[in-house]
This record gives structure tokens, C-alpha cells and sequence, in this order.
DNA sequence: GATCTATTGATAAAAGGTAATCACTATCAA
DNA sequence: TTGATAGTGATTACCTTTTATCAATAGATC
């Protein structure tokens, strides 16, 4: 029998980040932030509930190359992230150039997706 | 005073593998293929050389989202990677379509460079 | 060849992030 | 309200990659 899932204010508080929160977020920074509503919140509920939101198909894994994976979403459809070089914060990107991607891979390679990444500075560093 | 470097056959032998290999490597397979020359070459070393290459700039360090960085050297010019999602290994792309990059970043925003990856299955796998 | 000391190799240990444990709490159907 | 049990929180354990340790080895200079 599957599992019976119950609400709780920590899973509900959990989501509530997630969902106000444009980019993606690190554990850390969703506990941070929803300790907020949940004082008692511990970083391991964290953790389980976004195991099981992943599961559930509403939360994905975003990851940035050498940086620990942050979650975000599922529902913002497909799109890239900015990681500033300064302050470090991830931001979604709206479009995409994935027409010209898969003329890259050589003869023979089957591109079945990708990754775009993009370096810098956000607004606020880069003032 | 900087510190006097010594020729080794441990440091010719792993700059030897990443001579003749295409793609970046990872520690482990630099070891695994390094070893064949110096049977005697511990894994320590490898990171010890890699940590001076990459100091030295022949060497730079490759990182592909939610694996521990690979190696490669740095005289291959700017190119972006290929990712297999059946054997693991990555491979070089020797095109890329930085032009229209910078339009995807919102307004105020400083690119300052960027990573490409794709992701599928390789020429062996795609067979 | 002798000497100095950078380098090595085996190992232990660190670091960072994540998962397991377990007693306690709180949800929800009856 | 009650009872069964899913969920929680603090902590420990874990896992993988990387670094530190240290005695032994081996380049480079004379």
C-alpha cells in the first residue's frame, strides 16, 4: 500500500517558499526561509520533503557545476539560470536559443537535452 | 622564495595522459590511465599535480552539474561539453553559439561568460 | 657519488552534503 | 476524543572527494 501523506505545517511552509521564490533555491536557504513560519523547522524535514516533492513531480533539481543542487518548481516550464559571480544567487532566465544546440554534438551524438548557464553579475552586484 | 619544481616521471605521465586524451578527465581515470606508465603512482599525486597544473595554467578544471570536476588542458580554446547519459564520459563540442547568449540575461544584468552543456548519448551508445 | 630537499605513496582524516536513527509529536479517520 | 501511525527534530552516521601527514624516495646541484 502506498504511504498515506499527511499535511503538515512544515511540508506547507516548505512549499510556500518555493513557491514565492523565483530562483532556485539550497536547502539551506529554504530552511532559512521557512523557519520563518515554522521556528521549530529542522533542516532534515527539509531534506525528506524534498525528496518526496521530487517524487510527487513538483519539484526539480537544479544544478549549477560545483555548487550543491538547489530546487525549484516544476510547473515554470523549460528555461536556464544566471549564477552571479558575486553574491552568488541563482536567476531564471525566460528564453532559450536551443534551435541552434543540437547542430554542436558531432556526427553520430544523439542530443537529448541541454544546459545553458550564464556568469556574471546580477542588477544589484553589478551596479 | 618560490619553490623549486622537479621533473618526475609521476608529473610527465599525467601530463602525457591529458595530452593524448580529448575530453577532461577525472582524477580516478587520469590515475587509472597514468599508472600504465608509473605503476607505482598513487592517487595523491594525481590531485597534488593537478592542483599545480591548474596553478601553473596548463590545466583547467571541467565541471559538469552534479559530478566532481574533471580536467583538461587549457590550450584547447574556448568549447563546450558533451555529456553521455549512457557511459558517463564527456566529450568536447568544438562549435558554440555564445552570439545570442547575452540576450537571454534581464535587463541590467552583466554576462561574463558562460557554459554549454548537452546531454545524450555518444556515437558508441547511440548504436 | 654525496647532499639537500622536493616529491612521493599509503594512509588517515577532513570537508561537505545527505540520509538514517529514534523517541516524541501531531495528523486524521473513526 | 482516541488511536494508529506518518511526520518531525536533533543527532549521528555516512559517503564521496579531497587534503594532510610523514617516513621514505629520488631529482638536481656540486
Amino acid at each position: 500500500m502506498a504511504i498515506e501523506r499527511r499535511t503538515t505545517r512544515q511540508k506547507e511552509a516548505i512549499k510556500a517558499v518555493l513557491e514565492e521564490q523565483a530562483g532556485p533555491l539550497l536547502p539551506d536557504d529554504i530552511h532559512r526561509l521557512a523557519v520563518k513560519a515554522v521556528p521549530s523547522l529542522g533542516i532534515a524535514t527539509v531534506y525528506r520533503s524534498l525528496k518526496n516533492l521530487q517524487e510527487e513531480g513538483q519539484v526539480c533539481c537544479v544544478e549549477i557545476p560545483g555548487q550543491p543542487p538547489r530546487y525549484e518548481r516544476t510547473d515554470k516550464g523549460h528555461h536556464h539560470h544566471f549564477h552571479c559571480r558575486n553574491c552568488g544567487q541563482v536567476f531564471d532566465l525566460q528564453k532559450c536559443v536551443a534551435g541552434g544546440l543540437k547542430s554542436l554534438a558531432p556526427q553520430g551524438f544523439q542530443v537529448t537535452d541541454h544546459e545553458i548557464i550564464l556568469y556574471g553579475f546580477c542588477k544589484s552586484c553589478a551596479a
